[in-house]
DNA sequence: AATCCGCGCAACCGCTTCTCA
DNA sequence: GTGAGAAGCGGTTGCGCGGAT
């Protein structure tokens, strides 16, 4: 854009011109994803790396779909929201080619308007609230060598659930009828005040993601 | 034709989490 | 164990566009 602001900082803002999206690109292109602080200045870019790692993610990257969402997808993002909530980056691992931003924007304009019956939800700050007693957290963000798995509390103080328990449990959440309230959260409570975790408990099964998704397909 | 208004999307911001020294 | 820096994420905002008035 031709009004993009400069920081004080120097850095560019606003948005990207076609000359940066392909320095931006032959940049990914040799030196490949991550090390985002390096990218503007392997890149010559003039941008911060939030600003890079995110045009990257979110528009150039190879084989992101554009357009219109199927049927198929917009099912498949109503289930995930219950399960997993306003988890996008999660939601989108299970969409190839859609991006957690492009979700996320589809989520707020489109089917959270359907289920609230509201308009401009953000700026009404009428979010769907989804708190951490109504949503279980599915996994960390990374698994990383030493800090195996999720959140150790869970995992000590928490009773070990049979795994055909949890599997019911989530078999029942994806359940195209399940409960919901008026704005479009699952009411967990119903049909079951204590969900099993997913990972705390499962992964001691040795469940992983791979397990979750075949519950959703 | 001009203005208003709502929508959709790209991008920014601030916070949390992770990694590593 | 701890602190700094990097990475990642969700929430929010700004702006352009198109339809309505």
């Amino acid at each position: 854009m031709s009004n993009c602001i400069t920081k004080p900082s120097g850095l560019r803002k606003g948005a990207w011109t076609e000359e940066e999206d392909s320095l931006l690109r032959k940049c990914m292109e040799k030196y490949g994803e991550g090390k985002w602080h390096l990218v503007p200045i392997r890149s010559g870019l003039n941008r911060c790396r939030k600003s890079c790692r995110l045009r990257w993610l979110n528009y150039l990257r190879p084989h992101i779909k554009r357009g219109d969402f199927s049927s198929d997808e917009v099912d498949l993002i109503l289930r995930l929201h219950k399960l997993l909530g306003n988890r996008w980056s999660l939601i989108a691992g299970r969409l190839p080619g859609r991006t957690a931003n492009d979700i996320k924007n589809y989520w707020n304009t489109h089917l959270q308007r359907k289920l609230n019956g509201r308009q401009r939800k953000y700026r009404a700050a009428a979010a769907v609230k989804i708190t951490e007693k109504t949503i279980e957290r599915p996994r960390p963000r990374t698994y990383s060598s030493n800090k195996c798995v999720a959140d150790k509390e869970s995992v000590t103080e928490k009773p070990k659930t049979p795994i055909d328990e949890g599997l019911q449990w989530w078999t029942s959440l994806l359940e195209p009828n399940c409960n919901e309230t008026e704005d479009g959260a699952t009411a967990v409570g119903s049909i079951s005040s204590s969900p099993p975790s997913l990972f705390n408990g499962h992964m001691q099964h040795g469940w992983d993601d791979n397990d979750l998704w075949n519950l959703l397909v």
